[in-house]
RNA sequence: GGGUCGGUGGCGGAAUGGCAGACGCAGCGGACUUAAAAUCCGCCGGGGUGACACCCGUGUGGGUUCGAAUCCCACCCGACCUACCA
């Protein structure tokens, strides 16, 4: 007996001698095809969870897989540093923010060690080091040149837990949460910081076809952006002041028949008259009031106020009243809206609560439910469908759509004609709102001065630092309000007194431009920066740019993914990248549930910890169990005990590639057995080939165990007389090429068990080899088994060769007994042959 | 309300038009052991049989096909996302 299988030891060993040997260390190689293979980075939370994991080592597996199949490829690691939760550890426990960080990174950094994964250390950026936020600010500024960085006083989100604001994104659900504390927001005006995004709102959507991203992210991404198409109209009030509106329906112009104006609408003040103004304050104060409670799914009742005023229509002259209602938002298209009550739901229950008038213009077709329908008085709710338009003046008998000769084509080229709107798209996205009002996270480089106004700071002053001395105090302010050094500045322009931007960037900033920062980190570091510089080596980037294959979860898809694809855009338009979009292809893996199928939460207490499975089975145990629980796109809880099933595999592999046999064969295997392991060889490598190539690593796990079994099965087969093995090489090749495959998933004992077969005891790293390649001459069967059917159900198996002729199977089938039997001297209507798969024989 | 994905043994899953349940977990029986653990061998969807044969079976109901877990239609259930977007 060899001695057994210690994890411990070997993987200590082996990931302290692959550091030695800088086996993960990145060079760029024009000779050889690249491969940036990315994982999402981690947050400093101060360990690692089995999250963590199970997002990251089936990366590190496909990489492994890249490198092996000849790509030159680059995994690199680093850390997502700033954030609120490192500022809250710091009020409590009175350390620096910096401090908590730091020693969360190392820790993390020791459990990513762990992992046993390709990281290229040599790379490593952390978003928190000045010389990694200075490239932030540099950005930022290049924004703000671009007029993609603006300040804004306006209406936004703050979540009154984390005293700070908050992007659109990052409210989430019916009541408004913030996003990391579940706290509901609330509505304040500031003045905020905010970058453009929607400048790019259609390349954004239509540049989701050049990627291969998986189909649920793209169809978040494209309901966010929310293009709607459709015509802007201008209406006129009776004083002659022009309120616009969005709609998508131009063509139900005719019958609009009041308008709304959102409660925050610049014009509510001007029309409201004098005997409404108090109904109308008080309406507006609701809206404002409700904004700042949790709004909850029953809370939909319409509720809305008469200004008094009244517009013309500017299709039929028509006078209708304008009413003011909070279900119109003014963050969404003009803020203003006209009301078709016969044709829109929320118009139609509007109208019905305050009496409105509601007028038919889509004559509902008479095979409809509602086709019976003459008149609007007999509508029971609003008809958003097809028909034909009436009571539509210049398209009347068009019919309703959106396509060519259809209707609100019809209406928009009349509107054209006519001066009174335009066809117009619009778009749900926002800018991205990018101030938070804290102090862990980059500082905003722009300086506010009385006399000369917002400011940039110069390049050659970057970066702009955090203070190290700042005080914490449980106010809910930032430190940097307080903090007068870091307050008081001189004005960049006239040297005056100035006060300097408190507000920093939100952390979604740092991650945004990461993928680039891991190719060239901390730049120039300690040297002043200029307008004109590039944020990385540029060789560096024009090798390895952009990201050929990420993996991460879909929990980012609106916010993150979209987030980085914009910064790419702007990238490109100060030409420092010159393509359009960061990530090639994209995989989202699901969730690692707890065994008890729920969310792991400390609540809950259903926590796994990598660390104790780490410890007890070994990080290439714990690896390959989680890559085994199933496909890894659909996650899966963790059961404790299937972990021993992988557990005992790799030390069954340990023991048919180094224990001595049972017993001693004759002298050479037979030529069939020989043949056999060959075949079975082949096909295992095509299998798991394929299955790497797309992260199916469950399957290709199984693959590997049956091979092993297999293996295990006929190794006395290929024992020599004396003990030893015999001289024959398919037994050695197996061995080999099972360790090859294996090398990918549990990289540290196939390393242990790779040198310890070398001759010599000095061979490469397992790592270092070249994959195999299956050859489908030697994966071909002798003999296939082809399945001889009556009447679709399964009566005889023939054995032949494979290739067989279809007459020759089908008289065989005939033959049969079995099929004699279950024919009973019925007629054969019909006999299906499927070349060596079967024979259906069909009678009756 | 809208969208997306899913439903297969006791459990995780495999098979995406051709032998349902690969691989693994749990369970049962056996070997080894003073005993247990570990390890090894065998069984393992349900009914039926001494054993076969045979019948039933992939959420439910229909359909297409020589043949359906797989394709189509309707419905039920679950997960996730989104939600007054004009």
């Amino acid at each position: 007996m060899s001695d057994r299988y210690k994890h411990s030891e070997i993987e200590s060993k082996w990931q302290a001698a692959w550091e030695e040997q800088g086996l993960y260390d990145t060079a760029e190689d024009p000779s050889r095809p690249k491969w940036y293979a990315l994982t999402m980075l981690p947050y400093t939370s101060g360990d690692l969870h089995t999250g963590h994991w199970y997002a990251m080592t089936p990366s590190d597996a496909a990489a492994r897989y890249r490198r092996m199949s000849g790509y030159n490829v680059f995994f690199p690691i680093g850390f997502d540093a700033f954030g609120l939760p490192a500022e809250n550890a710091a009020i409590q426990n009175n350390v620096h923010p910096q401090e908590w960080t730091y020693n969360n990174v190392e820790r993390m950094q020791g459990q990513l060690r762990r992992m046993g994964a390709m990281w290229a250390w040599d790379r490593e950026a952390i978003s928190c080091d000045p010389e990694y936020y200075k490239w932030s600010q540099w950005f930022f500024l290049k924004l703000h040149e671009m007029g993609l960085a603006y300040r804004e006083y306006a209406p936004v989100d703050w979540c009154p837990k984390c005293n700070t604001t908050l992007a659109h994104e990052q409210v989430w659900g019916e009541d408004r949460h913030c996003e990391r504390c579940d706290t509901p927001v609330i509505k304040k005006d500031l003045n905020q910081w905010k970058f453009r995004i929607t400048k790019y709102s259609e390349e954004l959507l239509a540049d989701l076809e050049k990627i291969d991203w998986p189909e649920p992210v793209k169809v978040m991404q494209t309901n966010w952006i929310g293009r709607s198409d459709g015509a802007q109209v201008t209406f006129f009030t009776e004083d002659g002041d022009p309120i616009e509106i969005f709609t998508t329906r131009p063509d139900t112009l005719w019958g609009a028949t009041f308008m709304v104006l959102a409660p925050e609408h610049p014009l509510v003040d001007i029309i409201t008259t004098p005997e409404q103004r108090s109904a109308v304050a008080e309406c507006v104060e609701e809206a404002g009031r409700l904004d700042e409670i949790a709004r909850t799914a029953e809370d939909k009742e319409k509720t809305g106020v008469f200004t008094g005023g009244y517009a013309i229509n500017p299709v039929n002259g028509e006078r209708i009243p304008i009413w003011v209602a909070d279900y119109v938002l003014m963050g969404y298209g003009t803020g203003a809206i006209m009301a078709v009550p016969g044709h829109d739901e929320r118009d139609f229950e509007f109208a019905k609560k305050h009496g409105l008038q509601i007028l038919l213009v889509v004559q509902p077709p008479a095979d409809s439910e509602a086709g019976h329908v003459r008149s609007a008085d007999d509508l029971e709710a609003a008809w958003p469908g097809e028909g034909v338009m009436i009571n539509s003046g210049p398209i009347d008998g068009t019919p309703a759509g959106k396509e060519e000769g259809e209707s609100v084509k019809a209406a928009i080229a009349w509107l054209e004609e006519n001066g009174k709107g335009t066809g117009a798209v619009n778009y749900r996205l926002r800018d991205w709102l990018i101030s938070r009002q804290r102090m862990w996270g980059t500082p905003i480089p722009m300086i506010h001065c009385a006399r000369c106004g917002t400011v940039p700071v110069k390049y050659a002053d970057l970066p702009v630092r955090l203070p190290d001395d700042a005080q914490f105090k449980p106010t809910g302010e930032s430190p940097l309000n307080y903090h007068e050094g870091f307050r008081y500045v001189t004005c960049p322009q006239c040297k005056g007194p100035a006060e300097r931007e408190t507000d920093t960037m939100d952390t979604f900033m740092c991650s945004s431009w990461y993928q680039y920062a891991y190719v060239d980190p901390y730049h120039k570091a300690g040297e002043p920066l200029a307008a004109d510089d590039l944020p990385w080596d540029s060789g560096r980037g024009s090798y390895w740019l952009p990201v050929d294959q990420y993996t991460g979860g879909i929990e980012h898809a609106t916010m993150h993914l979209l987030y980085t694809r914009f910064f790419t855009k702007a990238l490109r338009d100060m030409n420092v990248v010159a393509f359009d979009e960061p990530m090639l292809r994209l995989f989202n893996q699901g969730i690692i549930l707890g065994p008890d199928g729920e969310r792991m939460s400390k609540s809950r207490g259903n926590v796994v910890n990598p660390d104790e499975y780490v410890d007890k089975y070994g990080a290439d145990t714990v690896r390959g169990y989680l890559m085994f629980i199933g496909p890894w796109e659909h996650g899966g809880p963790w059961d404790p005990s299937a972990i021993e099933g992988v557990s005992r595999f790799l030390y069954r592999v340990w023991s048919v590639v180094l224990d001595e046999p049972h017993s001693n064969g004759a002298g050479s295997p037979a030529d069939a057995d020989v043949r056999g392991l060959e075949r079975k060889l082949h096909q295992t490598i095509a299998k798991v080939s394929e299955d790497y190539g797309s992260f199916r690593f469950n399957t290709a796990i199984a693959a590997l165990m049956e091979f092993n079994n297999y293996l295990i099965r006929v190794k006395d087969s290929f024992t020599g007389p004396d003990g030893g093995e015999t001289e024959d090489g398919v037994w050695r090749e197996s061995v080999r090429n099972l360790l090859l495959m294996m090398a990918p998933v549990f990289p540290h004992v196939s390393e242990e068990l790779w040198q310890r077969l070398a001759e010599g005891g000095d061979a490469a790293s397992v790592h270092l080899q070249a994959w195999p390649q299956a050859d489908p001459e030697k994966a071909k069967e002798e003999e296939i088994t082809v399945v001889v059917q009556v009447n679709g159900r399964v009566r005889d198996k023939l054995s032949v060769a494979p290739n067989t002729a279809e007459e020759e199977l089908e008289a065989m089938a005939l033959a049969s007994n079995n099929v004699q039997r279950w024919m009973d001297g019925k007629q054969v209507r019909k006999v299906v042959v499927v070349a060596d798969k079967l024979v259906n024989i069909v009678i009756g």
